[in-house]
RNA sequence: GGAGGGGUGGCGGAGUGGACGAUCGCACCGCUCUUGAAAAGCGGCGGGGCGCAAGCCCCCGCGGGUUCGAAUCCCGCCCCCUCCGCCA
């Protein structure tokens, strides 16, 4: 969430910036009049507090002194304003909570440099790699009658057992699954420590990342046990160190981790329902920082680039769009998509989002580092992106090498991970 | 799931209603001494909020409550440990 202090200071700029989301703004102005509401009760709250506490220390020395009367009389003040407290102390408490639920509604202000537009229409192509390629017509055919030809996917069962947007890979579909996740964790092995989160976590943890209040519709709950299936692996890597204070020494830190994603996709039934675009559950490796601010944007490319380098080596048409404001994610002030292209199914598919969020999160989350030089303590800056969304990459890697035989050409890289096999099934 | 024990500053560990945001030790930082280091001595040494400042307030796992006054008493929750049960 936003720093309620900058509504105290500089509450146009705030709204400015906010209004290249285009988004209403009013909301700005009911946080700014919560806050200044919510201080003024609690210094009334707090000027009454030290009175009770210096009427109390007296109330000890009377009796100490044996002056029962002036114990007495002392104590009925002190209980008179303590009275007047727990009321100034009620209202400061309801505002504040009134107060961080508008926080929590609030996106993150979008960076400087993110280009300005209203929708994805207006997202800014940086560059596409093997946009010029031709295809030829065995590659023209969705991967979904790939894996039905090959008996590598099986979307048929998926969906009797857990219903639409349920998919179940098999045999060589399966494997090459497996291979594409390993190929990504040991590419990132050199720099970020590899982790196996918890899939599934509690409210707070949801809230940290961004993910609630506001999207709740959005994820599977777990009612009974107050859980969340999450939906990234950002979740639980965005609450590795809530509660703790970092050196600045031991920045920045990286990680790595493969994880199932749940989402419901509330918003898009009926879309994409055919093969692999869009699935309820599915695999991705996502790669988390934290950082100074300083060190944020450098992270930020490092991940870009290692998304990048694996499409490339895949053999994959790929493009990288600069969102525009209006496209922006709701905790994100800057994000790269990258998207690979499915020529059987004649689509740009979105298999990464990298992400600046500055210290949205981590304000959330209350992780915090110590600077080497100064005092006290600082929010940091959170930084994820996926390497990659692994179905989506599946789709446009079998349209991609699918030979005029049919079958599968594995790119070289993926070959040590199938045990050399050059071709699939 | 049942029974019992426990959560205090970076760590260890006091504190069971009255000046305690907290004794003490270790660690750490500065200074003195020393050629340097060690030792010793002196001083410092958690986080957060409000305020121009002086200062005030909050935080002893978290949230409530009792009280003139709570680290301390009561209630709920979370986590850890031991034993039992169940279990891949």
């Amino acid at each position: 969430m936003l720093d309620v202090r900058t509504l105290r200071t500089e509450l146009d700029a705030v709204k400015a910036g906010l209004a290249r989301r285009r988004i209403d703004v009013s909301d700005l102005d009911r946080a700014a009049e919560l806050d200044a509401r919510q201080r003024a009760a609690l210094s009334e709250a707090e000027r009454l507090r030290a009175e009770v506490k210096r009427l109390s220390g007296e109330v000890g020395r009377a009796r100490k002194q044996g002056d029962a009367a002036t114990a007495e009389r002392l104590a009925a003040d002190s209980r008179a304003l303590g009275e007047q407290q727990a009321t100034r102390d009620a209202e400061a408490s309801a505002l504040a909570a009134e107060l961080r639920d508008v926080m929590l509604q609030i996106p993150n202000l979008p960076a400087d440099d993110a280009p300005d537009g209203a929708g994805p229409e207006e997202n800014v192509v940086l560059r596409t790699v093997g946009g010029d390629r031709t295809w030829a017509d065995h590659q023209r055919v969705p991967h979904w009658e790939i894996g039905e030809q090959l008996g590598i996917l099986d979307p048929e069962r998926a969906t009797r057992m857990s219903g639409s947007m349920f998919n179940m890979y098999r045999g060589a579909g399966a494997r090459l699954l497996r291979a594409l996740v390993q190929l990504s964790l040991d590419r990132a092995a050199d720099a970020w420590e590899e982790v196996r989160p918890p899939s599934v976590v509690r409210t707070d943890t949801m809230i940290s990342t961004g993910h609630l209040p506001k999207f709740a519709d959005d994820a599977y709950q777990v009612e009974r046990d107050e859980l969340w299936l999450i939906p990234t692996a950002e979740v639980p890597l965005t609450s590795m160190h809530a509660g703790e204070v970092l050196d600045e020494a031991e920045l920045p830190r990286r990680y790595a981790a493969y994880t199932p994603c749940f989402r419901r996709e509330a918003g898009s039934a009926g879309r994409d329902t055919r093969g692999l675009l869009r699935s309820h559950e599915f695999d991705k490796v996502e790669l988390m920082a934290f950082a100074t601010p300083a060190a944020a944007p450098a992270v930020h490319a490092d991940i870009v680039a290692r998304a990048e380098g694996i499409l490339a080596d895949l053999g994959l048409a790929y493009r990288v769009l600069d969102l525009c404001t209006g496209d922006l994610g709701f905790g994100n002030r800057r994000t790269f998509d990258l998207e690979a292209y499915a020529p059987g199914c004649d689509q740009w598919l979105e298999v990464s989002s990298v992400s600046w969020y500055g210290d949205f999160q981590a304000r959330r989350s209350n992780t915090r580092y110590r600077p080497a030089e100064g005092k006290g303590t600082e929010f940091l800056h959170t930084l994820n992106g996926s390497v990659l969304g692994w179905p989506r990459v599946w789709a446009a890697l079998v349209e991609t090498h699918r030979r005029p035989d049919g079958r599968i050409d594995v790119p070289e890289v993926l070959r040590p991970y199938l045990g050399g096999a050059e071709t699939l099934p």
